[in-house]
DNA sequence: GTGACTGCAAACGCTTTGCAATTGA
DNA sequence: TCAATTGCAAAGCGTTTGCAGTCAC
């Protein structure tokens, strides 16, 4: 798991809640919040505390090595940004999730260039709708 | 302002409250948030509490009288919904936004529709970025 | 008159912060 | 050793809620 060296790399400490962290944010299949990450660490480790969540978050993100995504909500999600970038299609009706990669943005991207003169930093879009099973 | 009537025509009460959150939606020039309108009107009409704001806005919401957006953040951005829908590309630096309008937005409908199986409903849509100046 | 509406105050959920105690290098 | 990191408790922010009083119809 070379990104517990990474971050002493960049001058910071390893702590067992950073390691925690971070092995959460690896084996979680999708997306998550800082409150599952917290449920997850402690199931392993009683009694981290959640501003340690949120400080560490803050603190890959500074660093790039997690994605954070404003899917709606009051919440915010985050994933490990080695597991790349891509968006999300949300269901409105059954809450399911599609992922799609990043690339199949690419026409979108290159009309707001044309059209538009803006560069659009596209780590992460939801766009909200109805899947298959609910039309 | 044939939007005091329809609430009427739905059963609703008029009164000076959301007369007042109507007039400030109406003369917005773009999104504005809960407080922005508290803002506005309690310029005009001191005292309005906070939560009359919230529940009028969401009535209007259910009413389909305004629009909703979620622009990132922890904000939500309302605006009349007669003023149709569009979306928004912000600059993460000097924070301008540029509205550009739904139809540019027909190519990814069709591409998720067809490649996804999923119906988006995009009323609303901030892309992040870098404006013109900025870049 | 009466139920729809408002103001108030308290609570919500998620996140951030100041500070003292702890701990990794 | 000693600055970086943590836990704790409190506060921040935008929003929601229960309730008693008021007001549009």
């Amino acid at each position: 798991m070379s990104c517990h060296q990474e971050l002493k790399d960049k001058g910071y400490r390893m702590t067992p809640q950073r390691s925690m962290i971070l092995d959460v944010l690896h084996q979680a299949e999708k997306h998550i919040t800082p409150e599952e990450i917290h449920k997850q660490v402690c199931a392993r480790f009683p009694e981290v505390n959640k501003s340690t969540i949120y400080r560490t978050l803050d603190l890959l993100k500074k660093l790039d090595m997690v994605d954070e995504a404003d899917l709606g909500g009051n919440k915010l999600y985050y994933h490990h940004s080695d597991k790349g970038h891509h968006h999300h299609l949300i269901c409105q009706n059954c809450g399911r999730t599609i992922e799609i990669e990043e690339e199949a943005f690419n026409p979108l991207k290159d009309m707001l260039k044309d059209k538009y003169n803006f560069s659009p930093d596209i780590r992460h879009l939801a766009i909200f709708g109805q899947c298959v099973n609910c039309t």
